[in-house]
RNA sequence: GGAGAGGUGUCUGAGUGGUUGAAAGAGCCGCUCUCGAAAAGCGGUGUGGGAGUAAUCUCAUCGUGGGUUCGAAUCCCACCCUCUCCGCCA
């Protein structure tokens, strides 16, 4: 949600904001149930004045002079109050649909074709052989059996089993390991020419289930397209750890010297996928149900978008260290989504597909969710929240891809030798 | 799931209809004292909105939402949450 005051004041930003987001919203319309609001106001607080004038000025008995007047004015109060609520509920609900104004170095674009390539890191993996699809892959060694899976569960749910799970705990302890390390992040830091704090992040393990209220107020509940309803209570089943560690402070006052707040969450995610039938439904790349490991940060207006930086250097260092052939895309103003101030997508390299497939999101909110959630900081208003994935399942799938033998093994990664005991999986 | 208790400021904790934004204590800040510190004493100290250059004025806020009343932290209803006991359970 943006600043009221902002939108006034920035009228033509925010209608052409929402136009490159291909959002339809009437700002002229949202700032005359503003003015609507603003006249209210000043009538209810000036009957509530009344009011409390009439009770202070009663000290013993009431006269039924006094009883008459407050009568009056308790029925007066409540109409001007059920009209200024309806309004504020109004006002509320077009505001909601009124996107975050992207940053000035947004590319502008009309899809996510038009996101801009900024960097790419090493080359696709080259093989002397024909490179085998991760499921291809996985098939060899039991690794990914969707057919029981779909007994069981249904479409778009695995198992994943033996050396690729064990694959995937590697994954989660080395990314753990390096966001609580601060002389890593510092590393980072410097490194890139950032001027943030090398705080650790914080590991999480949140609940998978939110509350309507405070997802709504993420900004990130997309009812038909990716959530689960708990059928019977007021619980979604999350899309992304994000979507329960953005919430953490709702209705919360922050010191500013306690920023930033860096989380490291894991958690399992619930997509729905509805609109992508028949996309990806070889292998693992598009599941209703996947584990991700997810950062996020809350800071002052100030450092919110070098921590937006921080996020993405993170996000490649755990490529590199892994060593996985990537590209950075800065996402352009229609793809950047309505709650983003901005946005990087990273994409690996899948021999497999001899295509970039996206890993990695990262997404600078300003303080868009924390005005919705009320997350301030003392005396300075809101603050401002960054998301990014750490890692998911799709980096696995790349391991497989860039990683793989003639004969069907994989090496494994050198930093995540030593997580799982050896240097092959899937020997014969 | 059943029975009971309770949610008050940074914290502990009083307040069960009328200058109570809220006692008291602790904490924190400032000052006095001291070479300095401690102790002691004095003063100050929630948050958010609106008006004003400012001093200041004003509205809201005692889990959340509704209701009763001239007047609600205080009474009534619903919901959320916490605790205790029982049941169940990783």
């Amino acid at each position: 949600m943006l600043d009221i005051k902002y939108v006034r004041e920035n009228k033509e930003k925010v209608e052409k904001a929402a136009r490159d987001k291909h959002m339809t919203v009437d700002i002229t319309h949202v700032l005359e149930i503003d003015d609507k609001r603003k006249e209210l106001q000043i009538v209810v607080q000036q009957l509530q004045e009344e009011r409390n004038i009439l009770t202070n000025a009663i000290t013993g008995k009431p006269t039924d002079d006094q009883i008459a007047k407050g009568k009056e004015l308790r029925e007066r109060l409540a109409r001007e109050e059920d009209a200024l609520k309806a309004v504020q509920e109004e006002l509320k609900e077009y505001l909601y649909k009124v996107p975050n104004v992207p940053l000035d170095s947004v590319p502008f674009g009309e899809s996510e074709d038009d996101n801009v390539v900024s960097k790419t890191v090493g080359e696709p993996t080259k093989f002397s052989f024909q490179p085998k699809n991760h499921w291809e892959i996985a098939q060899l060694h039991g690794w990914i059996d969707k057919e029981r899976a779909a007994k069981v569960s249904g479409a778009r749910f695995a198992y994943l089993k033996g050396d690729l799970v064990r694959l995937h705990f590697a994954v989660v302890q080395f990314v753990m390991q390096t966001l609580t390390d601060e002389s890593v992040l510092k590393k980072i830091i410097d490194g890139n020419h950032l001027n943030v704090s090398p705080k650790g992040f914080v590991p999480v393990l949140p609940p998978a289930m939110v509350r309507t209220e405070p997802y709504q107020k993420t900004a990130r509940l997309n009812k038909e397209e990716t959530t689960y309803k708990i059928e019977g209570e007021d619980a979604w089943l999350n899309a992304s750890a994000e979507h329960s560690l953005c919430p953490m402070y709702m209705d919360e006052t922050l010191e500013e010297q306690e920023l930033p707040l860096r989380f490291i969450g894991y958690s399992t995610s619930f997509r729905k996928e509805a609109g992508t039938y028949g996309k990806d439904m070889e292998g693992i790349l598009r599941m209703h149900q996947f584990d991700k490991l997810e950062m996020e940060s809350f800071t002052t207006p100030e450092e919110g978008l070098e921590e937006h930086a921080f996020l993405i250097a993170i996000q490649e260092y755990l490529m590199q260290e892994l060593g996985l052939p990537y590209r950075v895309l800065q996402k352009c103003v229609a793809d950047i989504g309505g709650p983003n101030a901005a946005g990087v997508d990273i994409e690996v390299w899948l021999p497999g597909q001899q295509k970039y497939r996206e890993t990695h999101t990262a997404d600078y909110m300003t303080d868009y969710q924390a005005r919705r959630l009320q997350t301030r900081i003392k005396g300075k208003g809101f603050v401002h929240t960054n998301d990014a994935t750490a890692m998911s399942q799709r980096p696995l799938i790349a391991i497989l891809e860039n990683y793989q033998q003639e004969d069907g093994s994989v090496r494994v990664p050198q930093v995540l030798q030593k997580w799982i005991g050896k240097e092959v999986i899937g020997e014969k």
